[in-house]
DNA sequence: TTGTTTTTTGATACTTTCTTGACAATTAAG
DNA sequence: CTTAATTGTCAAGAAAGTATCAAAAAACAA
């Protein structure tokens, strides 16, 4: 079953679509406060499939939720609004959007665009990587097919690298993309990132996964 | 410049689209009929960046021909439709296709489509200089497809000269532009072109990339 | 609470990168 | 051709960044 994350403040409105979707086998989730929306997506990243967000929010721009949403987890995320601002479209498709919905639509409409949406996010279930597995729904990681029991911050971190497979990642940004203090010490990132390797590398000098990128952060290597 | 391959049978709006799309730096070329459309993408699959399909078509239905044309080549397709007729809505989705607009709609929608449809299929920008190949989001520089390590002020400098191709860059430039502080000292800046040269360059006596400019600096050769 | 696990952080050893002077090579100018 | 200025390259030391450990702090579970 599809989980929807559904932001939308016309209680009306939000109960029609949750409903149509309910037709079509997905379970929504909805928020009237984006704030609140937040909150329960940070607490459970891996539990939704797609997330839908009205921009007229109340307390907190549909923009502000849409970066803040991505940061958390890469999740497929579609906008609609009520708007017919083509100002808001441009920057909506330049965030990155994965679909964009004028209102009114039909409700049908909608689940042909989650459909889609979610087909062309389609990674498969299972990412693997030389001797890794990663299962993006759980977030369960296997070396070998055993898996690999990571903690929570170590999992943050991981995963944070498998969705920027080759990108240089600062301290920083692991800082901000994941539960750690703002303050946080370097040494307690770089202690982090050993036991990580220590979990997924086979133990030979040079990192597998993981190589240090001097003077600037991490990078977690996938040579396709 | 990009290439539009648009299958309209109004001619108007044919026209008009033609148009508003030339505005932003897209060549379109227009066929009414579907036949010829599709003659002349088998010619030239090539040369298209992107298609856009009416599904009311004479001789031969949008689908069919959205069926063809991927045949040929998988190329980006958006479907337009005056058709408000979700069945159709359906099917343009299951075949994949890439966008949907229904009419009527803004041009500037259409633009907006577009972009974001062409930004999904983009697997990344690459500069390419000769066996240089430079990878403009993840700052990744490549000799013959092997990738290069710069180091951290070794690549401050090189992308400095990247984007400043044929223009000369005093040494001063290079400490304004990069993290060196501003006392740093000639020799310094001249070693770390020289290092840089060691792995792009061919080993050859002349540098092929970074001429010096004798008094002045340096400067990236680039010839188109 | 108490015991267990996770997280954080300083200390230390280690590695890589950066900087710079020395000197050779090259260039421009007379 | 000679000279003065500039650039190339090397190698060594300085500077800065990283790995890992172990112990303390914090969070969590029983």
């Amino acid at each position: 079953m599809k989980k929807v994350l559904l932001v939308e403040d016309d209680l009306v409105l939000q109960n029609l679509i949750s409903e149509y979707l309910e037709d079509y086998n997905y379970l929504c989730s909805a928020f009237s406060n984006p704030i609140d929306a937040l909150a329960f997506f940070r607490e459970n990243p891996d539990y939704f499939t797609i997330a839908i967000l009205d921009l007229g929010l109340p307390n907190m721009d549909g923009f502000d939720l849409f970066k803040k949403l991505k940061q958390i987890k890469d999740i497929p995320i579609i906008i609609s609004t009520a708007r017919d601002d083509i100002g808001n479209k441009i920057y909506g498709f330049e965030l990155g959007t994965d679909d964009y919905l004028s209102k009114p639509y039909e409700p049908r409409e909608l689940v042909l665009r989650i459909e889609s949406t979610l087909k062309r996010y389609n990674k498969a279930d299972l990412l693997q990587i030389q001797e890794l597995s990663i299962d993006i729904n759980s977030s369960r990681v296997f070396l070998n097919g055993i898996e690999i029991e990571l903690t929570k911050i170590e999992k943050e971190i991981f995963l944070l690298f498998i969705n920027n497979l080759n990108k240089v990642i600062s301290r920083e940004d692991i800082i901000n993309q994941t539960s750690l203090k703002y303050d946080t010490k370097n040494r307690t990132i770089d202690t982090h990132i050993s036991n990580i390797r220590y979990k997924i590398d086979d133990g030979s000098k040079e990192p597998k996964y993981i190589k240090s990128i001097w003077g600037i952060g991490y990078k977690f290597f996938y040579d396709n």
